[in-house]
DNA sequence: CTAGAACTTGACGTCAACGTCAAAGGCAAA
DNA sequence: TTTGCCTTTGACGTTGACGTCAAGTTCTAG
């Protein structure tokens, strides 16, 4: 498939395929003319670099990662920056589910105008953490 | 306080605390020449401002939310932003949390070098979703 | 009173993942 | 062959939340 098709089926721009491609994401071989050619593996390989991204791993992480993921073999040197990552990403879900606790308060506030519990979780939260 | 102390209090620059006030996010006094004077509620100010941005607000939504929060009245038309907004960050901790499987997978795949499921962890759950 | 740390405004720099535009060439159908 | 969509490389633009530097002012300890 030529870049356009992909770029439908994994639901990117073809600037971004061109992009991984620069990044070192992503391979293609070339038709005659120049042109890009994909095998349909190629629609989940962009999937999953998707994902990455949206993990919080920037294009370099991923670059060292994906090679480690077909090669299904993890050196200690990229383990230690997967324990890294991954740590990473655990934070970031407690810091948004602490995040969304705030804007449930305030939906709170408006769905049931006159509960007294809404603005002590709205305010003291970050004073003391999040425990009561 | 001045500024530095409450950078410090917060864990935040100076130029993000000028940033804050810019965007209409933090109010300050000033003294006779003009140095900028903030009481100790600030600080607990700048951390819920440092969360909604951790939430994947933007300072924009930030300025619009932060008076209903000190008038503890929530409109129609914020309330139907704010569902809006947790939508998105209950979306955003759903991706997080897979893209941390496929860490873990990766994770696994260093430590355990000889397992069978690794392998389709990491390729398949893309291909079908997350469930097996 | 004076050194120097802290503060002021203003303005340009940064970084990542693309968006967008331009000019040119490739490809498939009629 | 011609029409017209798809693709190519190149390069500049965008966005958000600050970083950073500069030149000048204010505050405070001694």
């Amino acid at each position: 498939m030529r870049i356009g098709e992909l770029a439908d089926r994994a639901g990117v721009s073809t600037r971004a395929l061109r992009y991984y491609e620069e990044q070192g994401l992503l391979r293609s071989s070339r038709t005659a003319g120049g042109q890009r050619v994909y095998p349909p593996s190629a629609e989940d390989r962009v999937r999953l670099i998707r994902e990455l991204y949206t993990a919080g791993l920037t294009s370099r992480v991923i670059a060292e990662l994906l090679p480690a993921v077909d090669a299904r073999h993890v050196g200690p040197e990229l383990l230690a920056r997967l324990l890294d990552e991954r740590a990473r990403t655990a934070a970031k879900v407690a810091e948004l589910q602490a995040a969304g606790q705030r804007l449930d308060a305030l939906i709170a506030l408006a769905t049931h105008p006159d509960s007294d519990a809404c603005p002590a979780t709205l305010d003291q939260a970050a004073a003391r953490g999040s425990a009561p």
